[in-house]
RNA sequence: CGGGGUAUAGCGUAGCCCGGUUAUCGCGCCUGCUUUGGGAGCAGGAGGUCGCAGGUUCGAAUCCUGCUACCCCGACCA
């Protein structure tokens, strides 16, 4: 496992900072626990953003824009909702400064300048859509409604932890609006099935698809569905939720829409997403001691092209070369980059494209031009080969496909390698103190169970997965009778 | 908000207990030469409100008081 990845995020930062982000902190507690994405990290998001809304625009949905600031009595009209984001929320309450006068080349907040209504700053933005959709949504004719949003949002909780909790971070929300309870539930399914599929096809993530239980459901819903993925430390990461919202909020905000028939119906609603906690992921999933590992679907740059030399007549030698092998990779669609600088030695070239994660390393010195070959170094398992320069275009494209598979299928078997049966809460404490990961153990159903054995072992419930076999049972804690098992773990 | 800790150059740090020359070292940075198949070597150089404000003292990075910020653990967290 990646020294440092995992264990404390004092460590974490070391890495981010030098991988692809900086956890820029101010030198006040107004921005505490924010980030700056650099360059680099936002190149793998905008990656991310590309594939999701691709498969977002397939499925029928469009992206639109809602306001960051929620009018206080908005965000109250969901009363659950309102609830379980109420402890964490931001709000404005002035909209302008002015010099203090005891205190020369400072400002405060105008005290006359006082908004008559507080603005809470979205953590999320059901309020505000279902107040705006509220206009939208007549007749029968006007659904479904397939919108989603890109945005940032804030939730300013007690602690935070580098893109696994900032306060602010980026994401995408979805709000849908349908007829039917049946249409609403498909979207939910839907949704969450594109999710486990994008994780684990682009970023080769393996992931559990379920849903949550009763206390670990989303403020507001009526179901909640979500994809968890298993850390390298035995952790478990909420990688993504997709939320059937029942008509909670078209009855909070009053949108009832006319049927065939003539009859007035409260609509039914979704929302789901998925945040930059995702590149979180990417790391404590892929990461080794060397730095960041990607999957060549997410790599900005994936291959890259160092060239060993004396003397220029010699670079220009090889980058003749090198040069072919560009072009020969992006007709191909392999985004590549040829690194000819002068500046830094091929060692340290090596080396910092190894920290990047930068899936596929070409190196071309004068005994490759003798023998017409070239060194292919992966990053995913660090092994080196000479291959011949001839129809390298497609052996690289062969590999890159291979590499996204073995990253998906080690990971996939550690994960399975730690989901664990327990059939007592002896085992139960024992599994999750030595081996960590997932724990299949049967549960009775009960909400204080689950509460009892969280304050416990620190453990919880991460999802009843949707594909699990009939069994009978005794609940691991209380004996009771159980049909299935549910997997628990300690989560981020 | 409770418990613990930290604050010295861009980053990481020594010095603090027991006050005393020009604040230590490494990385990084700049210049020059030599190098280049796994993080180059040598030489020279730049870079500091020692977190902030007071106090004690002939003298404070060092002792005292207050403040601020950050980190860790906990509480909190779809």
């Amino acid at each position: 496992m990646a020294k440092g990845l995992t264990k404390r995020s004092e460590d974490y930062s070391k890495w981010y900072n030098e991988l692809v982000v900086k956890a820029d902190l101010a030198e006040n507690a107004a921005v505490r626990g924010c980030m700056v994405i650099k360059p680099y990290g936002y190149a793998i998001w905008e990656k991310m953003q590309a594939e999701l809304d691709k498969k977002f625009k397939e499925t029928g949905h469009q992206n639109a824009y809602f306001p960051l600031f929620v009018p206080k009595s908005l965000f109250e009209a969901e009363e659950k909702n309102a609830e379980g984001f109420a402890k964490e929320c931001a709000v404005v309450t002035h909209y302008r400064l002015k010099a203090d006068p005891d205190n020369e080349g400072k400002l405060i907040a105008d005290p006359d300048a006082k908004l008559e209504e507080e603005l809470v700053v979205r953590p999320t933005s059901e309020a505000i859509i279902w107040n705006t959709y509220k206009g939208w949504i007549q007749s029968y004719r006007d659904l479904p409604i397939l919108v989603n949003q890109w945005a940032n949002v804030v939730r300013w909780e007690m602690r935070t932890r580098l893109f696994l909790r900032t306060a602010e971070f980026l994401w995408q929300e979805g709000h849908t609006a349908h007829a039917t309870k049946k249409e609403a539930l498909a979207e939910t399914t839907q949704m969450n099935q594109i999710y486990a599929e994008f994780v684990q096809n682009f970023m080769a993530i393996p992931v559990v698809q379920g849903r949550k239980t009763e206390s670990e459901r989303f403020a507001g819903a009526d179901d909640t569905f979500c994809i968890e993925a298993l850390m390298q430390d035995g952790k478990a990461l909420q990688a993504g939720t997709s939320h059937f919202l029942g008509q909670n909020f078209a009855k909070a905000f009053d949108v009832k829409y006319t049927t065939k028939e003539g009859k007035q119906e409260y609509v039914w609603a979704t929302s789901w997403g998925v945040s930059t906690r995702l590149m979180g992921a990417l790391i404590m999933t892929h990461s080794d001691d060397q730095g960041l590992v990607l999957p060549p679907n997410l790599a900005p740059t994936q291959v890259v092209i160092v060239p060993i030399y004396k003397g220029e007549e010699q670079l220009a030698q090889i980058s003749e070369v090198a040069n072919g092998i560009v072009e020969e990779l992006r007709a191909l669609g392999i985004s590549v980059k040829f690194d000819d600088r002068d500046t830094m030695r091929p060692g340290a070239k090596f080396a910092e494209y190894e920290l990047k994660g930068v899936p596929l390393r070409i190196a071309i010195g004068p005994k490759d031009l003798e023998k017409g070959q070239v060194e292919l170094a992966r990053r995913d398992n660090l092994t080196k080969t000479a291959v011949v320069r001839e129809g390298i275009g497609m052996h690289i494209k062969d590999l890159l496909n291979e590499i996204q598979e073995a990253l998906f299928d080690k990971a996939l078997t550690y994960r399975n390698e730690h989901i664990t049966e327990v059939n007592s809460f002896d085992e139960f404490k024992e599994v999750l103190e030595t081996k960590g990961g997932f724990i299949s153990a049967h549960w009775d159903g009960a909400i204080e169970t689950e509460a009892k054995i969280k304050e416990l072992t620190k453990a919880t419930i991460r999802c009843i997965p949707f594909e699990f076999k009939e069994e009978e049972g005794v609940c691991v804690y209380s004996g009771a009778p159980s049909k299935t098992r549910v997997l628990f773990a300690k989560a981020y």
